[in-house]
DNA sequence: CGGGGGCTTGAGGCCACTCAACGATAGTGG
DNA sequence: CCACTATCGTTGAGTGGCCTCAAGCCCCCG
């Protein structure tokens, strides 16, 4: 792991709140703040689960590999995420920042002691990792079963909900991290991204290709999952 | 959901322990049984959670469903596993079994205020959760990165590893369920299996298709993900 | 024996990949 | 300030892997 203390990490202990964590009798636990450089490792797979995350600014994202290089990007952590939480286990993906990231983190084992004691907290722990799971799960779907043009606008419409502001999306990752989250290659997601814009249904802003604008959310979504009634 | 009492829901309240979780102030859970015959849903996606469920005998696939047909099976349960565990929501998963099919059940509600008195059930609760991560976690990588002799081949010394038998694999499911597990079509699942048989690695016994020896599991893995170093 | 489902195999097509070229932008160093 | 380079993104042309469509075999079950 890429270790560099910063002045941040002797402040003093917070609540769990910052976590998203409130607890009935209150106790405190040590959160201390990291911020990594664009494209710095914050841990790798196969790594001693030591810290969970929360990201304070920023992007991260979790990523498995081949011995071959080609890369599958299992979730990009946006502000307010928590990763890198493992039960019983080390590291199954390797997080990386995706820009300049400052991140809170808190000692696993810690947190694992407290939820021994505190219905809360372990209530907690289960909510993250179900709402991982979650994730996870829909993505096998995507993955397994729909065709690039369903992926981009599957991945548009998440993004569209998770970081607009103003109107306006700014992505942080490259497309060949969009292409590596969604099992596509750099060109098959340009090409997407590109029908969708001469269809009216984006918008650029700014002299970026990062900065869009979701023109007709409604429609971009028609190309996604259409679920089963169940 | 597709209730159908049989005799055994009336057995005597058992002891977590069936469920592979043992506690120290040992209470009890009702835990009755079930059987589906082949082809039946035990659950629907987005149906309420109200049970958690484990394989006695036979086997459970779970899948998410298109609208249009296209389906993707996130996991096949097996005899130990257990099942249809969410956290704070409706089932995920569409769940069926596959051949005739015992299951274990306890009531979810009653779990949960167990997890909230006793540690060892909350940290039981944790691990499985953890486990299905994990495994959802590898299908990513399989579904988004590999093509279809790595998908085959990994699916083939995962089902070596957990129904092998008398050095025989009896595969429970068709090659239309492998293939939607694999996210590939039956047509590429058979061949890819033919091609294996070909070069020596499997031999099949019976007169079905469903009975397999992996001759040479090393050369077979040789397919497979081939994870990086870290 | 006839019908149906599961599995395999072959032939052809298409979608996404590969390879390549190009423009735009940012960073570097003279 | 201007090359020079590297990275990012887009677009075009061609290929190939998997899908689609089709046929046929086998087994089971009536």
């Amino acid at each position: 792991m890429y270790v560099r203390l910063t002045t941040n990490s002797a402040s003093p202990p917070a609540s769990l709140g910052d976590f998203g964590i409130t607890s009935g009798p209150s106790p405190t636990v040590s959160v201390s703040e990291f911020t990594y450089r664009m494209g710095s490792e914050i841990y790798g797979e196969g790594e001693p689960a030591d810290y969970v995350y929360q990201v304070k600014s920023g992007a991260v994202q979790s990523y498995k590999l081949l011995s071959d290089g080609r890369r599958q990007i299992g979730a990009f952590h946006l502000p307010g995420d928590i990763f890198g939480l493992e039960h019983g286990g080390p590291h199954r993906f390797t997080a990386e920042a995706i820009v300049d990231t400052t991140v809170r983190f808190v000692n696993r084992k810690t947190l694992e002691i407290m939820a021994d004691s505190d219905v809360v907290v372990a209530r907690a722990l289960l909510n993250i990792m179900s709402s991982n799971l979650s994730h996870v799960e829909d993505h096998l779907l995507l993955l397994g079963r729909q065709n690039s043009l369903e992926r981009v606008a599957a991945f548009l419409v998440e993004m569209d909900d998770r970081l607009t502001a103003n109107g306006v999306m700014e992505l942080p990752m490259t497309r060949r991290d969009i292409a590596d989250y969604l099992g596509l290659t750099v060109e098959t997601v340009s090409r997407a991204i590109s029908k969708f814009y001469k269809e009216g249904l984006l918008e650029f802003v700014g002299n970026t290709q990062r900065e869009i604008v979701v023109r007709n959310r409604q429609q971009l979504a028609m190309f996604g999952p259409k679920k089963a009634a169940g």
